[in-house]
DNA sequence: TTGAAAGCGCTAACAG
DNA sequence: CTGTTAGCGCTTTCAA
């Protein structure tokens, strides 16, 4: 009972009258120990108040219990929501969930990612914001398993979840061109985030079935916070030829478009990517391209637990499914 | 360079041809290494592909530089939004954070938390879900700092961060009175949870404050979701003399109560404890019980890191403010 | 079935 | 400024 002030095996072996590896078969359940030296040791546990090291543990046997996640940015309750499902998973396999935010920071990725690493995670579940991962190559080759969420790795071969971001785009305009309507106004965040490219792609593609041709002029990027979202709405409806109908490309866009639309009244159809918190609650009718986000993180956090048996072999990306659902149209 | 692949210190030390103290220094930064020496070992550093395991640093060094979060229950955004703001304080201190959830089980809350205490966590950010904390009592003792969230603990001191309930509560009720409502409904969720008791004493407080009786006949308490509340909600608009204001104890019992009255477009006033993302956009105004909820993870954090600092003396339980604010009304 | 000894990868203390 | 020697608390051989 050194520095700490906590009793090690050495004092619950002193304390019990046996040796250091008995103490170390009875704490950890081992077979082949006699009832009544378990008896002693137990004892000498409970009068010690003692508490195995799992770190010391782990040093030796190499035991690896906790997966890392590193989020794009824990403030948006989208990657709450996957951590929450990822917990989870790990919970159910008796392992321990280490988060952070890489504040869509690059560098930061991956100071926290190597970080991680030196604390011996068992598994890395990265939301990337970095453009090049080499940096995890050699963390990977020594078997460290990683998995890629939302946004696809790049410089390094390894698993991904993603969403099927074109194809819910797609559909969401597709079905208001469907519906009669020309002049779709399209909002985006940044072209650097993968998901909005792709959602853009979704976009065109959907005007190129039908034939048609999207107005560069409704076509509006760089909407990073509900606010910017909104000013660029309220800009679309002031415009002399205001659009009919319009398609946000997340959450936070279509909250921002919602701030602009609901309190003028203004008739125009509006479709969105991803689902909120009450969303359901909303005065009026819209339509969500919705995914279950539970099913995001539990597939992330099984693929990896998958690798960690087997070596990086053979890497998937996984594309998780969507569908137009209604929302709001509450009184 | 043994079992598990990785270079070890020992490696590098053979690689530069210095001693291992020598790679220890330069890998920690430690002043007073020639620059000649540090750079060989930098070099073959880089050559091997080496890092720090961290988990062996800490062992000798009785570092713990991670702090452990127990949620209630993390599919509940509001616990998830204070782990948000204990992450953004950990990461700050160079720490990390390593979440679970109780699930609102006393027994798994208990086994979370010593497994955590096993893995030498710095300290410990729990909302309790228990009602006896002695079983931390020895780690407490031997240093491990707690810090209890939302709710007290009890049989053991600690700090503590609660919110104002009571205060809130009848802030809000009181408003209501001195509107000039006399029928107001009061939904609860169970009388087991801690804030739920303190509410409903704001509650009763409003009302004596101003001379008044609650009628118990319109205090529903047990519901635990949106459902429950909404049903809850029906069955007194049903009622012969239906309230003309109701007060909710927690945002799933508004939202459960909105969901009653924005179908019907029914007059009464609505008043609940904890916003919820987009209350702003909902149809009506309501008020709401609001809080600064990144304060309250923010402060949990402080809290622990300064109890880290100095010995478990004094403990202190932090009342965190609330005020009334509208929202809604968009529309 | 039990135990002694070696060592996991690193840091701490004390010399040189 | 550099290296040597212990040891952190536990698991892992390998004998007894």
């Amino acid at each position: 009972m050194r520095k700490t002030g906590r009793p090690t095996m050495i004092d619950v072996a002193a304390d019990a009258g046996v040796s250091l590896k008995t103490v170390s078969r009875v704490v950890n359940g081992e077979p082949n120990v006699d009832p009544a030296m378990a008896t002693r040791v137990l004892d000498a546990v409970a009068r010690l108040g003692y508490h195995r090291n799992a770190l010391a543990a782990s040093l030796r046997s190499g035991n690896r219990d906790t997966i890392g996640f590193i989020a794009a940015d824990l403030s948006n309750t989208f990657y709450m929501a996957i951590a929450a499902a990822v917990s989870s998973i790990a919970a159910r396999e008796r392992m321990h969930l280490v988060m952070a935010s890489s504040e869509e920071d690059a560098a930061l990725e991956r100071t926290l990612a190597l970080d991680l690493c030196q604390r011996q995670v068992g598994g890395l579940i990265v939301v990337p914001t970095a453009d090049d991962h080499s940096y995890l190559q050699r963390e990977v080759e020594l078997g460290t398993p990683v998995v890629f969420l939302d946004r696809p790795a790049s410089g390094i071969p390894a698993d991904a979840i993603l969403l099927d971001n074109r194809g819910g785009a797609r559909a969401a305009v597709a079905e208001l061109l469907a519906a009669g309507h020309r002049r779709i106004a399209v909002l985006l965040d940044s072209p650097a985030i993968f998901t909005m490219v792709q959602r853009r792609e979704g976009v065109h593609e959907a005007f190129t079935d039908a034939g048609l041709e999207l107005d560069p002029v409704l076509v509006i990027d760089g909407l990073h916070t509900p606010k910017a979202a909104r000013d660029a709405m309220e800009r679309l409806l002031d415009a002399e030829t205001a659009p009919t109908a319009v398609f946000c490309a997340n959450n936070r866009i279509t909250i921002g478009a919602l701030e602009a639309v609901l309190p003028r009244g203004v008739e125009i159809a509006i479709s969105g990517f991803d689902d909120f918190e009450l969303s359901r609650l909303l005065p009026r009718r819209i339509r969500i391209v919705d995914y279950d986000i539970a099913d995001l993180g539990a597939r992330a956090a099984e693929t990896l637990l998958r690798r960690g048996a087997d070596p990086a072999t053979g890497t998937h990306t996984h594309l998780v499914p969507t569908r137009l659902v209604d929302r709001g149209g509450m009184r």
